[in-house]
DNA sequence: AATAAAATTTAGATTAGTCTAAAAATAAAT
DNA sequence: ATTTATTTTTAGACTAATCTAAATTTTATT
């Protein structure tokens, strides 16, 4: 693995994340969104990212991972999750409040402190988000997925799936302020119709049908 | 407090570091040594720190901190061996291999985590090495230190400190059975030539040469 | 298919930190 | 007190990462 610069990291882990809820190909400017930087900056250091091999670059094109870049933004992507662990774990942050934090920790390089902070954690195959840990080797457990109609008021998760892709069902999400990542607490579960009461990312609140929590896929955080 | 680089950060540890053993004022060489540039480099960071009051130089003449510039340099140096600790207490690290894991991660700025992991190992007062560690306001406890060959026969006490970090100085106190915190007694003191007869752990014995005696600091034992 | 809109890239400039080589100031030595 | 040696500073250039504004390419719309 060469070395790289923190700034190379970040847009690595950051190109990772919008290729795996997207598709194939990111565009200059959702990267420029999510690094905080222009769509020029970005041009630029895709073409520094491709020469080092880490990503496949056709101008106009967007671009996709390599092999090789796939890995290094799982081993980045480790080390944040390690670090949320820990930071939750043993330093008692509340877990929507170490992503600042753990954003410095995981550009520091040493292999060795990885591995005994792993270690020392007990192997955690989760984040406190419920994020999956990849391993060294960049292979994590997947977590179980839950309908949001089955989660037990009191549980917090993230949406990962819709189970229809009707207009009209989407449309509705939208509207409600729901969608895919969004982080969602069940506040209480009625019982005669099967209605949801739900937090959505720790603001507003809303009622959902039972039709609607049986189409909505979420992943618990742990415990 | 103003925002600083890690740069500037380290600049002004190692300044800090060099007036601490040193006297008055230091010089840019001696400061580029230190950081591993040139004094050609040093120059015009002197003049970028001193435009922020963090020291205050006078051309040809050398720099010294002001209040605001030691205060700057105390915490980083308590980040750094408020990890060391960590590295060595939690993540079982060896106390001579922190070192360079450790400079990276002292400059995760966020205070918050300074004062949860502090709080997490117990307000430790001293790290691995045996240097005190600064509390917030910079103050820490001084416990009195002695060079070994200073110590008279019959005394005991725990070693505290190296003077001396050179991968050939710390191999040589790893084959001999000393380490920071061992506890040592000295048995005799040898007149012509300084060396020193030394129990470690109270198991075996050992004659050091004045030039190591002179190089290792121990905090005597009360009474 | 032609044109308008959106996205992307290039060109040129900026900032932080560094370097080498030359100039200037201080310290040491005759 | 001059001269020599050492240290420090300046001048000018380089790299990484960024920006704005203009040019280009792709996509969407008439």
């Amino acid at each position: 693995m060469i070395q790289l610069s923190s700034t190379e990291e970040n847009y690595l882990k950051n190109i990772y994340r919008l290729l795996a809820e997207g598709g194939e190909k990111v565009g200059t400017n959702e990267i420029a969104a999510l690094t905080g930087t222009k769509a020029a900056s970005v041009s630029d250091m895709l073409k520094k990212l491709a020469e080092k091999q880490l990503l496949s670059y056709r101008k106009y094109h967007g671009v996709s991972l390599t092999e090789e870049g796939t890995k290094t933004a799982l081993l980045i992507l480790r080390r944040q999750r390690l670090w949320e662990v820990f930071l939750v774990e043993k330093l008692k942050f509340a877990w929507d409040e170490v992503a600042a934090i753990a954003e410095e920790l995981e550009h520091v390089k040493a292999p060795v402190l990885v591995r005994r902070l792993d270690e020392y954690l007990g192997f955690p195959k989760f984040d406190p988000h419920g994020d999956p840990i990849p391993d060294e080797f960049g292979e994590w457990e997947s977590s179980p997925r839950v309908l949001l109609q089955e989660v037990a008021p009191g549980k917090a998760g993230k949406v990962v799936a819709v189970t229809n892709s009707s207009a009209a069902f989407l449309s509705y999400l939208d509207k409600v302020g729901i969608y895919i990542g969004a982080k969602v607490e069940v506040l209480d579960k009625i019982e005669f119709d099967g209605s949801v009461e739900l937090r959505i990312d720790g603001g507003k609140t809303v009622y959902l049908s039972r039709e609607v929590a049986a189409n909505l896929q979420v992943r618990l955080h742990p415990s």
